[in-house]
DNA sequence: AAATCCGACAACCGCCTTTCG
DNA sequence: GCGAAAGGCGGTTGTCGGATT
């Protein structure tokens, strides 16, 4: 006997997402967390009905008509590309440009990977801009896209010379930031061991082990610390180590923290409304709130009775 | 001003791995 | 241990808005 079906997709709503179908969602996450993404639709729209209820999610027996016609994977993929409060908005620098085209040339379309190196970044967001700038752009220096080698053997000079530059500049770009400060093998090993963890590099990536130098730990902002108050379950030390985190003070255009999601956390099936003090939560949503400015919220500010 | 093209990105689809009954 | 569902991931498609003709 296996598990129950995700959903039976009958008369489930597709395509983009309302501002209301937004605001259930993100109003029951940050109010309940995550027990189940088959159940957070359901239970999504009865929490926007009864606000105040802390949800047993065998509620969904009772409650299950009154769901958000959405399908639970659709409800994940929301809320970790477009709603989680972490996100980082804005366009990707030169800066970032380089180091992702350093890290697929290491981890290839590993597009979840990649995105643990770009803090506040999504595996979807990286994947877009490389299908749409990025690509273009190695393809007019004649370097493929895939295995990073020059498209055809004879090159114009020009081209060449810009090839040079390019590589120059991911080189200088990444010791800039702090990020790389070993040459090349030990970039490369730095990105492989951040991607495998502790667990061990592929066979053909072992030549790279040794030459691993972890980035140095940082200090976290307030609003981070909130944030894993906040989820009650969050090993924020270990988060960090694992994924390199080497500068989380740069609040630029929105801000940045620690690439969070909530399936990282040790405890993801435990309730977070249970485990959070209510004020910290208050002062993490407001801090947040203070800092963003998140598309399609702006104009119902009044309307958001959960903050 | 209308039609067409194109770039950007949100969302969906389907496969693979992990988890659970 | 097995089988099925959940979760995760990468590829692809659909849609929208701006640029161009």
């Amino acid at each position: 006997m296996g598990r129950q079906p995700c959903c039976d997709k009958v008369g489930l709503k597709r395509g983009p997402w309302t501002i209301e179908e937004d605001h259930k969602l993100m109003n029951f996450i940050l109010n309940n967390g995550i027990h189940c993404w088959r159940m957070v639709p359901k239970l999504a729209d009865f929490h926007s009905l009864h606000p105040l209820l802390r949800l047993d999610p065998h509620q969904i027996i009772l409650y299950g008509d009154l769901g958000l016609l959405r399908c639970g994977k659709s409800c994940r993929l929301r809320w970790i590309n477009y709603l989680r409060p972490d996100l980082k908005r804005g366009a990707f620098t030169e800066a970032e440009e380089n180091e992702m085209i350093q890290l697929h040339s290491c981890l290839g379309n590993r597009w979840s990977k990649i995105a643990s190196h770009f803090p506040g970044r999504t595996d979807n967001e990286i994947k877009n801009h490389w299908n749409t700038r990025i690509k273009k752009r190695l393809k007019h220096l004649g370097v493929d896209a895939l295995t990073h080698k020059p498209i055809e053997e004879k090159e114009s000079t020009e081209e060449n010379k810009e090839t040079i530059t390019l590589h120059s500049n991911i080189t200088s770009s990444s010791s800039e930031e702090g990020l790389h400060e070993s040459p090349s093998n030990g970039l490369e090993a730095k990105i492989l061991q951040d991607s495998y963890g502790n667990e061990g590099f592929p066979e053909s990536d072992e030549k790279l082990q040794n030459e691993v130098q972890l980035a140095p730990l940082d200090d976290t902002n307030d609003i981070l610390k909130n944030y894993e108050v906040f989820c009650g379950s969050l090993d924020l030390g270990t988060l960090m180590l694992n994924q390199g985190i080497t500068n989380t003070s740069s609040m630029s255009n929105s801000y940045s923290t620690s690439s969070f999601s909530i399936e990282d956390s040790n405890n993801a099936s435990i309730s977070i409304a249970e485990s959070m003090q209510e004020n910290c939560r208050q002062h993490w949503v407001d801090t947040v709130d203070s800092m963003l400015s998140w598309d399609g919220f702006n104009n119902l500010e009044q309307d958001l009775f959960f903050f």
